[in-house]
RNA sequence: GACCCCAUCGUCCAGUGGUUAGGACACCGGCCUUUCACGCCGGUAACACGGGUUCGAACCCCGUUGGGGUCGCCA
């Protein structure tokens, strides 16, 4: 049978350094042996699913290199790929489940679900998830409250007793007891499936050979376990990837590291560079090697040869490796074009000149002027991150919030919809925006002057924007966990 | 808290019963050099702990500790 590996990213944030090194062992695998690689869009969310990320994750997996044999936008013969487009498919499923009694409605409000959690946890219930309460309602009844339109969900049964025993590839068996699994929704309300059927129900449709994804599914898998047993199929082999890692050892997490691809490819790394670091991480080329691209990596790549503890992701290695591609791959006559392609090209330049243009007195001035438009990093100086009528803590706190906003509240990335997100700041904070724009400033440009804020920060592009303002709250000494969580609360964050 | 996973220098990897425990990043010396970077030479630095198994454990087993993950109508 032919191997077939498949990405199955959500499009609910920027494109993560996580999903590509997901992404490059399920790619290299089906290269490897001969099989295909698939993409499938899990956009089982419709809160949080966006197009824009989809077509970011799309974007940064070509710019990689990590191109697939079947997927959304090339479509293939198991299509369609994006799962909100395979509803009446799930609902099938879901409807036999229904019927062979291996699911039942649940008509539980969440506000109930939130209660009993909420007892749960203050009684200190060890087994705590879903009690139960609808599991036993009458198919009769159930029928009548769903006629009269009464909102519910699907939920799987999930035996109370006995354990599952199923097998990682690269950790052998795992034993768990079914008493400390609860009976996983499998269709919302809407009608739309969760990842747990969708994802079952997917990778047995598209011949999914070797499900190759994060760790933090692990204990998902007797759900899914369950599920091919109730539909009759054969599992495919399970292979659980390590989680890229903070330098805390926590998962690797956008306040503590920047996670986007695109940051990356925007502060000017080079994808054969990223591509290579990640090829390093729970995983070696023979000899120590270290410098090493995707089709040297092919004939020697074993999935069993992948570590286990979890790697640190370490942008000072990242730095040496993609300086090692400069100087060895590049010469001045190769390296125009790829710094053309990056930032050094006429409609960026002309952006930039937009915004720092007026200022120039000779021409002379230009790269002085447009030096942070060209750079990742600023290093302000704590002097330029001051404020009037904020100390340090409030002017961490304003960037933080300054941060959630820029992230929830700009949809178009241009001046206006960053002004508007520094007029509802100005007023949140009560400080005219003069006042509390003098850090940013320091943010963005490292210095107390620059160009104009919001302009500045349309042409500079959310990854180094955001980048900047983090990099500044650490530079004043960074937010404790728990003020962090305390902010959290203030500002209704999650 | 319960459950699951993991455990070699600060970090990334090598090492799968017998090694002075190796390489790389970072760091510290020195050399090269008009500066810096590169390059070269050298250095600090690790098998978490306790029991077994064995003639012999970094490597096998058990426990402890530590770290991580999961406990959503998110994936």
């Amino acid at each position: 049978m032919a191997f077939r590996t498949r990405l199955a990213p959500s499009p609910t944030g920027d494109p993560h350094v996580g999903t590509a090194y997901q992404a490059l062992f399920g790619k290299l695998w089906a290269v490897k042996n001969g099989g295909s690689f698939i993409l499938r869009i899990e956009d089982t969310d419709r809160e949080r699913s966006n197009p824009r990320h989809e077509k970011a994750i799309i974007d940064c997996l070509k710019w990689l290199g990590l191109t697939w044999d079947e997927g959304p936008d090339i479509g293939g013969p198991k299509g369609p790929y994006r799962q909100s487009e395979r509803l009446p498919i799930y609902r099938k499923h879901v409807d036999m489940l229904l019927s062979q009694g291996h699911a039942y409605s649940c008509f539980c409000t969440r506000e109930r679900l939130e209660t009993a959690r909420q007892e749960q946890l203050a009684r200190g219930d060890s087994n705590r998830g879903y009690d139960g309460l609808c599991r036993n309602i009458p198919h009769e009844e159930a029928q009548m409250r769903i006629a009269a339109g009464e909102p519910h969900v699907v939920r799987m049964k999930t035996p109370t007793e006995g354990e599952c025993v199923f097998t990682d590839l690269l950790r052998g068996e795992i034993r768990k007891e079914w008493s400390t699994v609860d009976d996983q929704v499998i269709l919302k309300s809407d009608g739309f499936p969760t990842y747990h059927l969708a994802v079952v129900v997917d990778d047995h449709l598209m011949e999914i050979t070797h499900i190759i994804r994060g760790e933090e599914w692990i204990n998902s898998v007797p759900k899914h376990v369950l599920l091919y047993g109730m539909f009759g199929w054969t599992p495919p082999v399970f292979c659980h990837l390590p989680l890229l890692r903070n330098p805390d050892k926590s998962k690797l997490s956008k306040r503590k590291n920047p996670t986007s691809i695109q940051y990356y490819r925007r502060a000017g790394f080079l994808p054969e560079a990223l591509l290579n670091y990640l090829g390093m991480m729970g995983w070696s080329m023979p000899e120590g090697v270290e410098k090493f691209t995707f089709n040297e990596m092919v004939p020697h790549f074993e999935l069993s040869d992948i570590r286990l503890g979890g790697p640190v992701f370490d942008l000072d290695k990242l730095r040496w490796l993609n300086a090692r591609y400069i100087r060895e791959d590049y010469t001045p006559e190769t390296l125009l074009p790829v710094l053309s392609e990056w930032a050094l090209n006429p409609p960026y330049i002309e952006s930039v000149l937009r915004v720092v243009g007026d200022r120039m007195e000779t021409l002379g001035d230009w790269a002085r002027l447009s030096a942070m438009f060209f750079s990742d990093s600023t290093d302000p100086s704590p002097e330029t991150l001051e404020a009037n009528g904020l100390d340090a803590e409030g002017v961490k706190e304003l960037f933080q919030v300054s941060l959630w906003y820029l992230e929830e509240g700009v949809e178009q990335w241009n001046e206006e919809g960053i002004r508007a997100v520094f007029e509802k700041l100005s007023q949140e904070f009560g400080i005219k925006p003069r006042d509390m724009n003098a850090p940013f400033y320091g943010a963005l440009c490292g210095a107390k002057v620059g160009p104009p804020l919001y302009a500045g920060m349309a042409v500079l592009g959310p990854d180094l924007s955001r980048r900047r303002i983090h990099c500044a709250i650490e530079a004043l000494g960074g937010i404790s966990g728990k003020r962090q969580k305390a902010l959290e609360k203030k500002y209704g964050r999650g």
